[in-house]
DNA sequence: GTTCCTGCAAAAGCTTTGCAGAAGA
DNA sequence: TCTTCTGCAAAGCTTTTGCAGGAAC
């Protein structure tokens, strides 16, 4: 993904958002870190680019991009929302340890059951918590 | 699930919970129920059979049943953290018309891609969501 | 008597809303 | 001009915390 400025303004263009300059930031910066911030951790980011930004920019922005599909709501701790920029399918691994979260591929058509063939899916989310293997090796040093 | 008070409160005293006439309200009306509440749906249940009940009691008990891992917080919708009494591993599908939640057999052992081989994984939560079967033919019929 | 639990009130944290001014078409 | 966006402040909602009284052992 090329993070050039015109591209993330076609980008917001194509996906009917218009491309204010807080939201090509805001979108830059999603872009830039492709992690899986909380909506303070992007306000807080985007606020050393944006002296004057205003949380509920960031809050606006944020469901903006969501109602539109390029932003997605992940929650994969209990009272902690956070932000994925990547659409495509894959599924979320968070250390309990270091509290990283890694992405992996997944194919989401195994978890299906014959209970959901009956059912119109749209969205499928797959959420694993444990110990990374980094965090593993330290544990077991210890 | 047997919900005689003397086996809940066996069942909580087997989890080195202690076994408190508010508690074991609670953790009937989860099995009773056995549904997906908010924090505020076990509140408001529990509340007819306990006028004086407060509201911090079942934060403290949902928390402490967690902690005792006998209740398992799922957040399928953002801003939205409801309960899950039910220990064994299943999926949710979520439908977006009627806001149903069903659970569904599911055998998590497939969703593992190479990535988390080296991993050592605690929890495994999946969510599915769409239409389901009885919404799809009310809006087939619509 | 000691410990833990409950319930009230207050506080904290996150997100939304209302509104006036600014920016852009 | 008209629409929409931004940013500030306030409100709303959920959850946590502090503390005094009370129950259980």
């Amino acid at each position: 993904m090329n993070d050039k400025i015109e591209n993330l303004t076609e980008y917001l263009v194509k996906h009917n958002i218009k491309p204010s300059f807080q939201r090509v930031k805001i979108l830059e910066n999603l872009m830039k870190y492709n992690d899986h911030p909380t909506a303070d951790e992007v306000y807080k980011r985007v606020l050393e680019e944006i002296p004057t930004l205003s949380k509920s920019t960031v809050y606006n922005t944020i469901n903006v991009f969501m109602e539109s599909n390029i932003l997605k709501g992940i929650c994969i701790e209990e009272n902690e929302l956070r932000y994925d920029i990547i659409t495509s399918n894959h599924g979320h691994f968070k250390c309990k340890n270091c509290d990283m979260i890694y992405d992996f591929e997944i194919d989401v058509d195994k978890i299906y059951s014959d209970f959901l063939n009956k059912f119109h899916i749209q969205e499928k989310d797959v959420y694993v918590k444990g110990l990374c293997s980094e965090c593993i090796q330290v544990l077991e040093g210890a």
